[in-house]
DNA sequence: CCTACCGATCGGTAGG
DNA sequence: CCTACCGATCGGTAGG
């Protein structure tokens, strides 16, 4: 029986790969290729959706004959949940990093929000990051087992979010309540993806400012609160 | 060019309705089946995605054979259409609705923006409201000349909420651009149908206290303004 | 609205 | 990774 690991791993290990004779010096065709297929069908996927894509599509755009996509995943669905990890995994490594360097710098819990905002907007919208939008938009393609996997980096990464949030909503700049706070602010960031045009008008800091300016209240002297204040005696 | 027996006869000769001959006083399977059509669609194009749902799934939904749909549809992207389009133009209707009534009302624009976001979650949230959703989710299924058609009505949505956003601006209660305050606040409310479970926690009156709360600022007096210091002179 | 059917396409595979 | 191919499915139609 399979297991989920088939999806993870090229099958390099149990069977040998039969047509690999020539060039075991050159590694050019080891993951590039792999990854070639990857970036040609998160596009792909992100832009006509799963179902609507077809494994030559992909092919073509990674210059392969169409049944070669199945000698590096197993299935069209190994490919979208392969690039949906890859999505959640590469957001969550940027967001981790950020969150440690805000805790180094002692940024407020404001400023630490402007990170994760920005940070959360440059992975949906910059050129070429189109595995998160196909994670955001696709995951009914999934089934539910593969789903779940995924739902657990997602809890992983919103994790990040929500000391953030308790701290402003107890220092009174989030009036509202956490849980639900952090569903509303992420869609807001979220639907980005559906009408954010980077040859038009704003930018990706303006969009920033402009949540940030939305979501939160002024509260006081805003940014120079006592670095006290901010923290529950619970933390 | 016209003819001697054009001018003379009355038209009811040149085409007679070709196709209606019987059933004269039964009405039953005019509308109806149509109706139950739209109804599947919306569903399972709102469960599955568009192109992941086949015309066989409709039909069985409605209780038919597999080519029965195309007697109602010529092709399953009208029926794609007729469900967008069936969402936009009842949730546009619902809107003015609300609108026309706060505005007798004499509302506050707090409370105008109240009622547009707790009818909009109705539109998305409801039972079996399945038409909406499909509109946001699917638009991409849609070739460019009817997605023009659909941005019209979208377009009309969205001006029914400029004003009352440009007045909280002006009273300072929302502290953000209009139109990028907007979109993020549209993608906050439309994000709710990936996440929102009737069967769980919070209630759409809920949702909306919290979107409130969290979006405006309390601005001094809040709800008790002027009447007039929300109007700019150009009204 | 049903029966019977077609042409095209698609995911996937055998074998090298 | 390519060539050649298969079985299944799908949107759509003819004719009643």
């Amino acid at each position: 029986m399979n297991t989920d690991a088939d999806l993870l791993v090229p099958d390099t290990t149990a069977k040998r790969p039969r047509g690999r004779p020539r060039k075991t010096v050159d590694e050019r065709d080891d993951g590039n290729r792999r990854v070639a297929l990857l970036a040609a069908a998160a596009l792909l996927f992100r832009r006509q959706g799963f179902a609507a894509t077809t494994t030559r599509d992909i092919a073509a755009a990674a210059g392969m004959q169409s049944g070669s996509p199945f000698y590096h995943f197993k299935s069209k669905g190994a490919l979208l949940f392969a690039v949906m990890e890859e999505g959640m995994r590469s957001a969550l490594t940027r967001q981790h990093a950020a969150v440690q360097a805000s805790g180094h710098a002692s940024l407020s819990a404001h400023a630490q929000l402007r990170q994760l905002v920005q940070a959360h907007f440059d992975v949906l919208l910059g050129t070429g990051n189109d595995f998160v939008p196909v994670m955001l938009y696709e995951s009914r393609s999934l089934p539910a087992r593969q789903r779940k996997v995924l739902a657990q980096l997602i809890s992983e990464y919103e994790s990040l979010w929500t000391p953030v949030l308790t701290a402003l909503h107890a220092a009174g700049e989030l009036r509202a309540p956490v849980g639900l706070a952090r569903l509303l602010i992420l869609g807001a960031l979220n639907w980005s993806v559906q009408w954010f045009d980077p040859k038009k008008g704003a930018s990706v800091k303006d969009l920033t400012d402009t949540a940030m300016a939305l979501f939160l209240k002024p509260c006081g002297t805003d940014q120079e609160l006592p670095s006290n204040f901010a923290r529950s005696p619970t933390d």
